[in-house]
DNA sequence: AGATTAACGCAAGGATTTTGCGTTAAGATT
DNA sequence: AATCTTAACGCAAAATCCTTGCGTTAATCT
């Protein structure tokens, strides 16, 4: 839910949208958003504070709105020819976008605004669009692949759980190590 | 780091941080956390919002040193005798503290309330703590255990992950299957 | 016991949030 | 295309919350 329920999706409320977020971006930039506030962001936008409350409630369901649609991926995974590399360059991808401080940010601004959970949800569902991608490709070649679950329980998981609550022990090694082990669990046993 | 900053140990400061504590935890029980408010929770605590406001900052950081007290654990994992049971029956119960309506709200709270991730880092070092617990206990006994770190990225990490992002699809047998697939894990290959 | 100073209470001032009401314009109907 | 309905907006007043300066209390140190 970007705004807090079913919004008129076209006109002057699309420009407003369109406008607050430019102003959340902007002000983000320029000031961190630790001292934002709503009639800042409402001036910049060139709107009415009440219409921001009245649209999302309070700063940080706003903040969750803009986060998550900051989180969308732009593209579709990038084909290497084989699945090993492709969810190898995807987890490298992924763990220094989530890691940077913008990202980090993101997250957990799209986590702390977020009531019902449907921010978190579409978070997820933004990685498994991409992985199940990645798969379904591997899968039309003929490779053995495993579940999404499986990739999002041992790739994506860990690599988010050290995100919010250990950053420091997060580089691109660790993304592959955490690929390679889903490959080894992928072989068969004696 | 609970209040903002070093705090003398004892006396008053020790009351007010207590009937403090008490009165968020009385609040949220009676009507829920979105509705707290500063001047709310200091009526009830008896003290004065400045009071709050110099020592926390703000509501959610209060929330959230509240969250990081309550996900405590109170105990030692409970011995089984062997490293299999040990681990899932923490797995399961941890699962279902944190999955529960109080658990993840605490969860959440302790996130987003903590702008230098230090409340974050508690609580996954509560996790190592445990984990640690079990592992050298198993050791002991001379059995072949797994790294920390393999179980905080393998067992603790999706649970965390979905309790986060994906929640309804917890339940005590998806903690028990993570465990297995460590120990599964642990087995040498030809 | 006395000195030092962190933490608290009080109260004023400033900023933010809420709310009622009139107006605008998006989407539906004919 | 003209009209109707009502969601969304702007404005402004009122309520609430947050910040800050200053005096007081009491925890800690010597």
């Amino acid at each position: 839910m970007s705004p807090r329920s079913a919004v008129r999706p076209g006109g002057r409320s699309a420009r407003v949208q369109q406008s607050v977020h430019a102003a959340v971006l902007e002000l983000q930039a320029e000031q961190g958003r630790a001292s934002l506030t709503v009639p800042q962001i409402a001036a910049r936008a060139g709107v009415t504070p009440s219409t921001i409350y009245r649209r999302w409630g309070d700063v940080q369901e706003l903040l969750s709105d803009v986060a998550v649609e900051r989180l969308r991926p732009e593209a579709p995974p990038a084909d290497f020819g084989n699945l090993r590399e492709d969810l190898e360059n995807w987890a490298v991808d992924f763990i220094e976008e989530m890691s940077s401080p913008p990202g980090r940010s993101y997250i957990r601004d799209a986590l702390a605004g977020d009531p019902d959970g449907s921010n978190a949800g579409q978070c997820s569902a933004y990685a498994i669009e991409q992985v199940e991608a990645i798969l379904a490709r591997a899968a039309r070649r003929g490779e053995h692949v495993p579940d999404t679950d499986t990739v999002m329980d041992h790739v994506v998981a860990p690599m988010m759980y050290r995100v919010l609550f250990r950053p420091g022990l997060l580089d691109p090694q660790y993304a592959r190590d955490l690929v390679t082990a889903v490959f080894y669990r992928l072989m068969p046993l004696p």
